[in-house]
DNA sequence: AAATCGGGGAT
DNA sequence: ATCCCAGATTT
């Protein structure tokens, strides 16, 4: 097995890179978070847990992740029923997370590893389907004890801030981490720089007055930390205009699975984008045609962002000769959930309507 | 190197 | 509204 610190040789003796050590990681055993993927000793770690754990911390806060997490181990305890359960089992675990993409790769992952066992290195673990440079650091780190220094949004900026480099590139951070992870305990620092970069190093107004290692920051000593690293220029969202049609009610409903790699594997109201120089009825038309439906009125429409696109969906009421089947089994997007609120409203405000007008209503 | 892939928290 | 989040994969 091949380490970095191995093919570029020892790094030389740092008093300071010490001293950092030490005061980073004396805050972490008095201060580190308590996390559920934490469990069992330093450097030997469930392999299973912490798989799962970086993988849908990927993106996704840790505030965020600890629900979908508690959920996901209770459906699936082992990496065995993981890779029993069918793709639809694991996408509705899934569901509301985000990026499904890590779902679909983690259950290919779960075959591989069901077969195979767990991999007992780094680059075993980046060979997984969805295990990248960071999750590979991770897992051979916290559960193999190997000396991986990860590289995520975290890292990145505590270290932009360390050495006052306002515009970090992946490989700088990679170079920078692989220098001042602690070989002595690897695990440990990994844990040590995210907790540092998500409790008192955040991206705005950095807790600097209660952070461990200040006297080793280029950044607080030009006073003003929070210029780095440098904000990225993000693309701008793309507009998207599309109408989905339901047939039947917001619990039994016709529904299609989703394919391509936007949503993929999830099941949705069967839907059409209105091309650019289309109008909502030609796409509603091919709606009918591909569905043989029948189209009545707009239920409304439905607002959702996703980062990369602003979609607007115009939802219709429909009725076709088609099976309906129950949406609380399937995985269904926050759009979709959207869509079916659109009904629910509907039918909320008809059964009000309805008492208004009703003698009982007076009663 | 840049685009794509969800959804929500923080400000 | 903007930036970001325990990134990976595809283009």
């Amino acid at each position: 097995m091949t380490l970095p610190v191995s093919a570029s040789g020892p790094a030389p003796f740092s008093p300071e890179v010490g001293a950092l050590r030490r005061d980073l990681l004396g805050w972490f055993d008095r201060a580190g978070r308590d996390l559920p993927w934490r469990l069992g000793d330093e450097g030997r770690r469930d392999p299973y847990r912490v798989w799962v754990a970086e993988i849908l911390l990927q993106q996704t806060q840790v505030a965020r992740g600890l629900g979908y997490y508690e959920r996901f181990l209770e459906a699936f305890p082992t990496v065995q029923a993981l890779a029993a359960a069918p793709q639809d089992a694991v996408l509705k675990a899934w569901e509301g997370c985000g990026y499904y993409a890590r779902a679909r790769n983690l259950h290919r992952a779960a075959a591989i590893i069901d077969e195979q066992g767990f991999p007992q290195d780094y680059a075993g673990w980046l060979a997984l389907p969805g295990v990248g440079p960071y999750t590979a650091a991770a897992v051979s780190s916290l559960a193999l004890g190997e000396p991986r220094a990860v590289n995520d949004g975290n890292v990145r900026r505590v270290l932009s801030r360390l050495r006052a480099e306002a515009h970090p590139s992946d490989k700088w951070v990679q170079e920078q981490a692989d220098r001042l992870l602690d070989p002595a305990r690897p695990g440990a620092w990994n844990e040590a720089v995210m907790d540092l970069g998500a409790t008192i190093c955040v991206p705005k107004s950095p807790a600097c007055d209660r952070c461990p290692v200040s006297a080793h920051c280029a950044a607080y000593q030009l006073g003003q930390p929070g210029d780095f690293p440098a904000p990225k220029a993000r693309p701008q969202a793309r507009e998207v205009r599309a109408v989905a049609l339901l047939i039947g009610d917001a619990e039994y409903a016709v529904l299609e699975k989703r394919e391509g790699s936007l949503l993929g594997g999830l099941f949705g109201l069967p839907l059409e984008e209105i091309g650019a120089r289309e109008t909502a009825a030609d796409a509603l038309a091919r709606l009918q045609a591909r569905l043989g439906a029948e189209v009545k009125e707009c239920l409304g429409t439905v607002q959702h962002g996703m980062t990369h696109r602003r979609l607007s969906v115009e939802v219709y009421r429909a009725e076709a000769d088609r099976p309906r089947q129950p949406v609380r089994g399937a995985a269904l997007s926050r759009l979709d959930h959207k869509a079916l609120d659109v009904w629910r409203q509907r039918q909320a405000g008809l059964f009000g309507a309805a008492l208004d007008s009703s003698p009982l209503g007076e009663a």
